[in-house]
DNA sequence: TATTGTTATACTCTATAACTATA
DNA sequence: TATAGTTATAGAGTATAACAATA
């Protein structure tokens, strides 16, 4: 019946930490979208490349693993269920013969469109503790730690 | 020899993302503390937990992982292996028979103190950027997101 | 009946090497 | 010779179910 008395453990040293602190919001962060965006089939990194792809038509694999610091090879699996889904659209790159210029179906642009809605809402419960002003500085910290 | 002209991607959407942000920033950091903590042999999951001992002796297992969001049996391996470096002593706890309390071996508290002193050192660093101030600012949003 | 620690295991994520076709 | 995309695969990380010992 009665909880276990917690006894407060001292965490002092991992709290005074910026990589501590990023990658604990960063998993409760994505633990919320896992569950949130479930309906809409999109893990965080579908959704990057789904973003991406809808804000940079025919952009290429290659410019994909850059801009998101992903590996080649696991890209493919992933634009391969985005293709099966009939999300994205391949075609030829017009200058490099080796390249493929990726863009969003019309059921891949209204599917974005309605990611982007629920991850703005999403964004904004998680941070709900924080004023927008709050938030626009911790986005500028963060930007000014990995850029 | 002339480097391909990079095109500018787009990405000002997932820009505005805490979500997105936070875990950006934490591979970097991640990425930093995986190279420069590697002569000690010890990822960011081994010194959190070898931090949490030290600064709790008597630990057990089931509040290392309430305190750090870890699975009980994901737990086992990293211990045995910390057990194996005799780093770390098991002694049965007082109150619980069912329950083992953890501590620091000498060279455990030794490790333990070289490692506090190159992270503190690697936070510095990855935070070039920031002022004493704002890295203090960041920290505090951050636990406001995850707490 | 519930909890601590454990084993076994499945699933996902991440990383590397090597191949093809084009440049 | 170098690059874009791909395949295969190994290794690390993460997850669940089930068990023994103790509460």
């Amino acid at each position: 019946m009665n909880r276990p008395p917690r006894k407060p453990i001292n965490s002092r040293f991992l709290r005074t930490l910026v990589g501590y602190n990023a990658r604990r919001a960063s998993l409760q962060i994505m633990g919320v979208f896992i569950q949130r965006m479930a309906p809409l089939d999109l893990r965080p990194v579908d959704f990057s490349v789904l973003c991406l792809i809808g804000h940079n038509p025919g952009i290429t694999s290659r410019e994909i693993c850059r801009e998101l610091h992903l590996l080649a090879p696991n890209l493919v699996r992933l634009l391969a269920r985005l293709d099966q889904r009939a999300l994205v659209r391949r075609q030829a790159h017009p200058e490099d013969g080796r390249a493929v210029g990726l863009s969003l179906s019309e059921g891949g642009q209204a599917l974005l469109a309605q990611a982007e809605c629920e991850v703005a809402a999403l964004e904004v419960d998680v941070t709900a503790d924080l004023s927008d002003a709050e938030r626009a500085q911790l986005i500028a910290l963060l930007q000014r730690v990995y850029r």
